[in-house]
Formats: structure tokens, C-alpha cells, sequence
RNA sequence: GGGCGAUUAGCUCAGUUGGUUAGAGCGUUUGCUUUACACGCAAAAUGUCGGGGGUUCGAGUCCCUCAUCGCCCACCA
């Protein structure tokens, strides 16, 4: 077939086989999609890594199961398109870079001034940016590589804006003064899904308020001291017969000179502590609105860097807010105003990307009503236009949907797309468009800059060229499958669903796979701070992508996380060479058929009983694993795979095609094509899982000819060699009777390689009919010497006592002349005769209950039966067996 | 407080509408360099399927309950 077959090493060793073909696959691109009426779209986006990320094994597992869809999609001979790209990653690559100037130059955000600060990100990307991306490769991922986008390319900033300015003008977009989570490290406004709670050990400090007129003192319990300078009144609830009577009265504001009002609040619980309630709005949502209601003026005691400011007080300004707590709780004990102090454990909201916690404080921000735009995108998931597996997020996404708060989307740093909002500060006027306002006047432009993520929600169609109705929208969109984590549900998932239906009037993607989460052995999540994150590009080197990939893939549960350890890839790495060496051996036969995309009719009509069980071995694994992959049972698809490579076609069929091929002729000539016909088929269901040895071994075998490629070869249909249930039984009754004459072997420690004689003692004429058209076959596997067929008893008394097994097809003998120890025989058979006589019992229990023949189905029923008629045979013949030898 | 998930061999996990004697890999034990593979071959051992209750002819699988672990959301003066 082909000039290219070379002769294969004893291991695989992928390393170079993985560097030479992924240039080939990519200058020939064969990664590239575009649109083509002729054949069926097929599209993914990927989930855009950071700019700043380097390939993690989340990334690894995330990309690989796209990889294995698109690929298996390309050989489905759909046109596929698989759309890469980064994130810009405003807070986090801001925060990069700002470290390496000042790391390198000693200059940072401040001395550059926005516009040069800009400038400098944009050097860091061009030089550092976007690793990720070029490690993706490495893993062998088929992104069409030619439509790399970034969400700061002209074209995205252009869609950002415009979904700016269309929301603007209807009304969802606003600026106002909100309650706002700020994070001190980034220094700006974060979303509320940018907290994450943590659970840490705190206090609860009981403060005396003296009340003004000296008559005493209320107690308010609080776990952040340092707000209290934004105190503006102390609640008690109106019907609490504890206070209700000092409602009006002032109290006098400790380490201040301020008097701030008793107010009645239903806020104040009676049930809650004292019953007494500092308020301070500028730092608690709940305060906000009991401000509200009681028109108290907000105190922001904080700076942008959560130091104290100068409301705070001369003693205070400028303190850090633990400092200031320290300095707070000090002084009021100092003036016996604190009354105690509760350890408890609370939760803490914490800055996802600064890990510090985070303050909430008032500020004007922009922010966007979601309502509207939940109702189409939770109508899409409720009729099933869009699935998610596994279905049960959809729970977690309707929860969320339901109770959506307004989104806020404005932030205090520079790395981003800039709010295209204008204002005009001679006359307030505010200006909202795509370019500058034109109108005559001084415009300024708003300093903030967007949420990362208003541009990822509109990656799904800003990726394909939108707002231009580009052919790669009509074509391309709505994506087919997205693959992503369930930790960014809310983030991305929720609002691309969101976006899409907006914008697009149409959904984004069909189906949603959310992946594992990878942890390490003992549970923990990887991180870089617990040094417990492996580098894949470490586990390639020392593993290759096929085995990192295979290995991923087949040790990830549905639906729950993973457990990874480097050693695992051992899975995959000794798969490859399992499959290699199966290559190896065939080639070892002689120069490959012109059997590998077709059996010829007279091969077919002359197939062996063992060569049909392949063959329908390998069209019940390709049935599996195309549902599997439809339903993205990924790992399902690579238990399939495993199995029916190393069990069924290794350890059963290669060892049993060596009785033909050891016989030379057209006995030799069969095997080799159908052990071609085997093999260009297992490579091919194995190419979206293992890319490089797949697509190396097609071509050093000669399935493929030069200059073509196993990426484009079709996956292959069930071939319709349809072989009957009595058949594949024949062939397992025989494997039993093999491995019954291996157990005896080991039983008395005779070695495989030594030829011996067996006898077996056939079930019945048939068994022995079947058993006799197998001899040859038998006689291999078994290495016997002499093997003999009967249906007659083995004869003791002449050959001496031997070792058995029961199996269903028969009873295999080894006959060992005076090397029986009949006392361990006797032993073992009246162990299995009583197991026997249980089943029995259990079987004869179970049929002579009327319940069950009446209520069970047909079948189980006859199935039932035939079983115990199959364990009183073997009873009956385990009984003569004792008998013989007693 | 609300929701979700997990609990099966020493370890990591499969087990698709309930239906023969619950499986795999790793590890363990034993024996093998048998003309692909020691990254290998053959064989063996190990389970009250977290506890309790229920439905059913029949439960690892369905229902209830308890326990333990984990995740998400909300709240917390």
C-alpha cells in the first residue's frame, strides 16, 4: 500500500513522533475550517485561558476532551472548526505586569501614567502573553490556529462597545452609587461572584455606647472595629421593650466626637446579641439600607487601599484596617468601654484574584439589569435547546438565573476595554456611544475600564467577526458543544447564554459539558501555592501527550473530580506501548494486505471462528463508544477502548491468530489481513483520544500512504459481519477451557512454554462437535502436546489421578501420572461442590417461588432455569469427579 | 438556612432503564525472558456495595432516614 512502512523500535518512545507530526497536521492545514456547504458544521469555542495562564492539567483535561470531539467530528466528515483564543484577563494581567516592571524597571502604574502603563501591558503580551496557547499544541489540540482572536483585537473591542451602547439605550446599563464589593490589591469595584466566602476564626467585639445624656450605655457587638468611625446611628427594633423607650435619644460615638441617634429598625433582631446594632453604611449592606430608610448620612472611612482615611480621625488616618482594628479594640478597653470579646468563626468575603478580604463600601459604579436578559437564556436551558451534561447543573444555573442580581461591570484599572461613556463636565451631560461624542464641547472620557468578562460573554459570536454578518456566523454559529469547567458557570456559561440569545437571537452553543475538577491524590485542589500542581509540560516529556491524554481521559468520572497523580499516566503510557507492540507484532508477519480498508469476500467466507469474535468484539466497542461519545461519556469511551485493545485483541486474539500464522499459506495470508482490517480499525477509534502514535503507527503500517493523514480518515461504520450469540459463545467456551488449562498449569507449576497433554472431557455431543472444529486452535493455546477430545470420562485407573477444572463447555484434565496430590484435589473439589450445592439452592428457591415465575419477565425466568440446569450439570460432574478420585 | 454530590476490594474508581455468582487498574502473592510488548505474560487472594428501615418475586441500583466527607448558594450586629 504504501512505500513509507519503516520498521517499528521494541518501545515507543513518543517524543519524537509527537514533535513530527503536529507541524505536518498544521502546515497542511489540516487544522482549518471554513464554511462548505457540502458537509455538516461542526464548531467549538474554546474557554479562552488567560493571557498570564500557563497550561495546567485543568486545561490539559479541558482541551483534551475538545480535541477528542473535534477530531472525531473531522473523521465523522464534518467540517469542523475549532475556534482558539485568550482572555485579557483585565485584574490579573494587570497585576502581572504591574510586578514585572517593577521587578525589571523599577516602575510601575504610577510613574507610567495610563496611557505609557497600556503600552508597556501591550509589550508584555506580545513577548510573554499567550503561552498557553503555543503548549496547547504540544498537546496536540487541532485548533484551527489561523483564527486566533484575542478579546482586545480590534474587532471584539468593537462588539464590546456596541453591546455597551445597545444596552445603554435601553435602559439596562446604568450608572449609580450602590453597595459595591471593592478589593484592596486591584483597587477596584469587583462582581459579586468575584468573592469568594471562606470560613475563618474572628471575634465579636461587645462595645460600650455611652448614651449622651450619661443615663448609661447601650452594648453593640461587631466584628470589624475599625468601621465604627462610619457609625452613623446604633437600631434597636422598635418593639423591643428593652429600648424602645431611648428611640430618639443619642448615643455618644466612642474614639469620636460625633453623638449619632438611636433609631428603631426592624433590622435590630431582639433575639440577636444585645439587641443593639451599630450602623454604618458606607460598609454594610444592610446598614446601606437601614440608612436609607433613616436618612443617615454615609461615612466612607476607608482609602481605595482599605487604610483609614480622615474621617477616621487624626489618630487613625492613614492606618491599615488590621492595624486599625488592633488600635480600635485597644483604646475602647483602655477606656473601659469594651465589654468582651466572643472568639467565633465567620465568614469572610475574600477577593478572588487579590486573596485578601475585600471591603463593601458605596461607590458609583456601572452596573447592568440582568433581569431581562435572564428570561430568554433561562427558557433555552428549561425546553432543552440547550443541554447540559451532566443535566443536574442545570439546577445551580436556574437557581442563580432566578435570583439574578444586577451585574457590575465598571472597574478601577486601565487593562480592559475603556467605557465608552462621556461626560461633559461644563453642562453634566453624559455621552454613550461607539466612537467620541462630536458634539462641540470639552468631553471627558470615563476613566474605568470594562469586567473581563464583558467581553468573554460575547465570545461565541465576537470570535466569528460580529457585529459584521460574517460567513463564518452563518456557518458556524450556533457553536455545537462547549466544554468548560462548573466553576465558572455564573462568570461565562450563564451570560454567553445570555449574550447570545440577546444579540444573536440565538444560543450560543447545544450542549454544555461541564468537566471535572482535578485534584491531587489526597483531595486537595491543585494550586501553586501547595506545590502540589504537576506541569504537564514535565508529565509529556516524561509520559508523551497521548499517554497524559488517554491517561486524563480515562481516570475522569462524570460529573465528579478527579484524583490525579503523575504515576496514573503510567495508564496511558503503557497503552501506547501495549498498542505499539501489537503493531509491532503484526508486522513482524510480513508487509501489510490490501485488507486494512476492506475484507475481501473470500477472506469473509473463510473467517475463523476466533476472527468473527474479533470482529464483532470491535463492532460492539465502536457501537459503545459512538453513544458514549454522544452523551460525552468520555471515559466510557476510553474504558471501551482499553479493554478492547489489551484484552480482546492482545492477550485473546493475537495469541490466537498465532495458530494460523504459525501455519503458513492462505491460513497466514487470512490472519494477516484480518488482523490489518483489526488494526487500521482500533487505530482509527483511537486517533481523537491518542493523535500522534495513531496517525505514526497508520502510516509506519502502511494503512496510509503518504502524504495522507489519519485525521481525515473515516471513523469507521459497524461493518455488518454480523455473527450469531452461538458463536461468540462457542469462542468464550472455549477462552474458559484455556484459562481452566492455565490454572492447572499453575496450580503444579508448569510453566507455559512446556508442552504437556491435556484431556477434555466435552459437556455434550455438541460441545465436543464445536470443540473438535477448534482443535487446532485449542491445541495452541493450550501449547499442549497432545490433546485429547472426549466424551467419555478421563480414566483414572489407567492414566493415574489428575487435576480438573470444571468449565461449561467441559472439564479439562491434566493429566500429571503420580504427580497429583489427591488430597489437595479432594479439597478443592468439595470446596466448589459445596459452592455449587449453595447457587443450586438459591436458583431452586428462587423458581419455586410463584411470585416471581408469575411477576418476573419471560426471560429472566427461562434465564433462571437454564442456570440451574448449568450448575446441576456441573454439580453432577464435580460429584463424579470426587468420586474418581476418592 | 437552601441546594448538589460522594460513601463499592488495601488504594483510585467502573457498575446506562432494578434481573445470572458485583468488575477494572494499581498494589499484594505465585510462576514465567512462550518467535509483539518485563511499559510484558499467566494464575491467585481480598467485598456484611457507609448504618438502619421500606417498596419489590428480586435492590449496589428505587424511596425514607441517620452518619461521615466534599462542593455551591444565601445569611451572619
Amino acid at each position: 500500500m504504501s512505500s513509507c512502512q519503516h520498521e517499528l523500535p521494541r518501545a515507543y518512545e513518543p517524543a519524537d513522533v509527537e514533535k513530527k507530526w503536529f507541524p505536518i497536521w498544521e502546515n497542511n492545514g489540516y487544522f482549518h475550517g471554513k464554511p462548505n456547504p457540502d458537509k455538516k458544521g461542526y464548531s467549538i469555542v474554546i474557554p479562552p485561558p488567560n493571557v498570564t495562564g500557563i497550561l495546567t492539567l485543568g486545561h490539559v483535561l479541558n482541551n483534551t476532551l475538545q480535541d477528542v470531539l473535534c477530531r472525531y467530528h473531522r473523521m465523522n466528515g464534518e467540517e469542523v472548526c475549532w475556534f482558539p483564543g485568550t482572555d485579557h484577563a483585565g485584574i490579573a494581567t494587570e497585576a502581572r505586569v504591574e510586578k514585572y516592571l517593577r521587578k525589571e524597571e523599577n516602575t510601575g502604574r504610577d510613574e507610567l501614567g495610563r496611557d505609557e502603563f497600556i503600552r508597556r501591558v501591550w509589550k508584555w503580551k506580545e513577548e510573554f502573553g499567550g503561552k498557553i496557547i503555543r503548549q496547547l499544541r504540544t498537546l496536540g489540540c487541532s485548533c484551527d490556529w489561523e483564527r486566533e482572536r484575542f478579546t482586545m483585537d480590534e474587532g471584539l473591542s468593537d462588539a464590546v462597545r456596541r453591546v455597551f451602547v445597545e444596552l445603554y439605550n435601553k435602559g439596562y446599563i446604568y450608572r449609580g452609587q450602590r453597595m459595591i464589593n471593592w478589593c484592596p490589591v486591584a483597587k477596584s469595584a469587583l462582581s459579586d461572584e468575584e468573592v469568594i466566602y471562606k470560613d475563618v476564626p474572628g471575634h465579636f467585639w461587645h462595645f460600650r455606647y455611652p448614651l449622651a445624656d450619661g443615663s448609661g450605655y447601650l452594648v453593640v457587638a461587631t466584628t470589624r472595629p475599625e468601621t465604627m468611625f462610619g457609625d452613623t446611628a446604633v437600631a434597636v427594633n422598635p418593639d423591643d421593650p428593652r429600648y424602645k423607650h431611648l428611640i430618639g435619644k443619642l448615643v455618644k460615638l466612642p474614639l469620636t466626637d460625633r453623638e449619632i441617634p438611636i433609631v428603631g429598625d426592624e433590622h435590630a433582631d431582639p433575639t440577636k446579641g444585645t439587641g443593639c446594632v451599630k450602623i454604618t453604611p458606607a460598609h454594610d449592606p444592610n446598614d446601606f439600607e437601614v440608612g436609607k430608610r433613616h436618612k443617615l448620612a454615609v461615612i466612607n472611612v476607608m482609602n481605595p487601599d482599605a487604610s483609614l482615611n480622615a474621617n477616621a480621625g487624626p489618630e487613625f488616618e492613614g492606618l491599615d484596617r488590621f492595624e486599625a482594628r488592633k488600635k480600635c479594640v485597644a483604646m475602647m478597653d483602655e477606656q473601659g468601654l469594651l465589654d468582651k470579646v466572643e472568639d467565633i468563626v465567620h465568614a469572610v468575603g475574600y477577593s478572588e484574584r487579590g486573596d485578601v478580604p475585600i471591603e463593601t463600601l458605596v461607590s458609583y459604579q456601572w452596573f447592568c439589569n440582568m433581569k431581562e436578559l435572564a428570561k430568554p437564556a433561562v427558557e433555552a436551558v428549561k425546553s432543552g435547546s440547550i443541554k447540559f451534561y451532566p443535566e443536574r447543573w442545570s439546577k445551580t444555573y436556574f437557581h442563580w438565573m432566578e435570583n439574578i442580581q444586577d451585574w457590575c461591570i465598571s472597574r478601577q484599572i486601565w487593562w480592559g476595554h475603556r467605557i465608552p461613556a462621556w461626560y461633559n463636565d461644563d453642562n453634566g451631560e453624559v455621552y454613550v456611544g461607539v466612537e467620541a461624542p462630536t458634539a462641540p464641547g470639552k468631553w471627558r472620557q470615563e476613566e474605568d475600564v470594562l469586567d473581563t468578562w464583558f467581553s468573554s460573554w460575547l465570545w461565541p459570536f465576537s470570535i466569528m467577526g460580529w457585529p459584521k454578518n460574517t460567513d463564518e456566523l452563518k456557518y458556524f454559529y450556533p457553536t455545537c458543544d462547549l466544554v468548560t469547567g462548573p466553576d465558572i458557570i455564573f462568570f461565562w456559561v450563564a451570560r454567553m447564554i445570555m449574550a447570545g440569545c440577546e444579540f444573536m437571537k440565538e444560543i450560543p452553543f447545544r450542549n454544555v459539558y461541564f468537566t471535572s475538577i482535578i485534584r491531587d491524590e489526597t483531595g486537595r485542589k491543585l494550586s501553586k501555592s501547595l506545590g502540589n500542581s504537576p506541569d504537564p509540560l514535565d508529565v509529556i516529556n516524561a509520559y508523551g501527550a497521548d499517554a497524559l491524554r488517554f491517561t486524563i481521559v480515562y481516570i475522569a468520572p462524570v460529573g465528579m473530580d478527579i484524583r490525579y497523580s503523575n504515576e496514573k499516566c503510567e495508564i496511558g503510557k503503557t497503552f501506547a506501548n501495549k498498542l505499539w507492540n501489537a503493531c509491532r507484532f503484526r508486522q513482524m508477519q510480513g508487509a501489510c494486505t490490501d485488507a486494512a480498508e476492506k475484507l475481501g469476500a473470500e477472506t469473509v467466507a473463510a473467517l475463523s471462528g476466533d476472527e468473527k469474535w474479533m470482529l464483532s468484539k470491535l463492532d460492539a466497542a465502536l457501537d459503545s463508544i459512538k453513544t458514549s461519545l454522544a452523551d460525552f461519556r468520555f471515559h466510557t469511551a476510553a474504558h471501551d477502548l482499553y479493554d478492547l485493545v489489551w484484552s480482546d485483541f492482545c492477550d485473546w486474539f493475537i495469541e490466537a491468530e498465532k495458530v494460523p500464522l504459525r501455519a503458513g499459506g492462505a491460513d497466514k495470508q487470512r490472519a494477516c489481513e484480518v488482523l490489518d482490517y483489526a488494526l487500521w480499525r482500533i487505530l482509527r477509534m483511537l486517533h481523537p483520544f491518542m493523535p500522534f502514535i495513531t496517525e505514526e503507527l497508520a502510516h509506519a503500517m502502511g494503512f496510509l500512504a503518504d502524504g495522507d493523514t489519519i485525521m481525515y480518515s473515516a471513523f469507521p461504520e459497524n461493518d455488518g459481519l454480523a455473527v450469531s450469540d452461538g458463536l461468540i459463545a462457542m469462542v468464550e467456551g472455549k477462552f474458559e477451557l484455556v484459562r481452566g488449562g492455565r490454572f492447572l498449569r499453575a496450580n503444579y507449576n508448569i510453566p507455559d512454554g512446556r508442552k504437556v497433554n491435556f484431556f477434555i472431557k466435552a459437556a455434550d455431543a455438541d460441545a465436543l462437535a464445536e470443540l473438535e472444529s477448534e482443535r487446532q486452535m485449542l491445541t495452541g493455546l493450550l501449547n499442549a502436546e497432545n490433546l485429547t477430545l472426549s466424551l467419555d470420562e478421563f480414566d483414572s485407573a489407567a492414566d493415574g489421578a489428575a487435576p480438573s477444572k470444571l468449565c461449561g463447555r467441559g472439564t479439562i484434565y491434566l493429566p500429571l501420572a503420580g504427580l497429583i496430590d489427591v488430597n489437595a484435589e479432594l479439597i478443592k473439589l468439595g470446596k466448589q461442590r459445596k459452592e455449587l450445592e449453595g447457587w443450586i439452592s438459591g436458583a431452586r428457591g428462587k423458581l419455586s417461588n410463584e411470585r416471581f415465575l408469575a411477576k418476573a419477565p419471560e426471560q429472566v425466568v427461562a434465564d433462571a432455569k437454564k442456570q440451574l440446569a448449568e450448575l446441576e450439570d456441573k454439580l453432577t460432574r464435580t460429584v463424579e469427579l470426587i468420586n474418581s478420585l476418592s
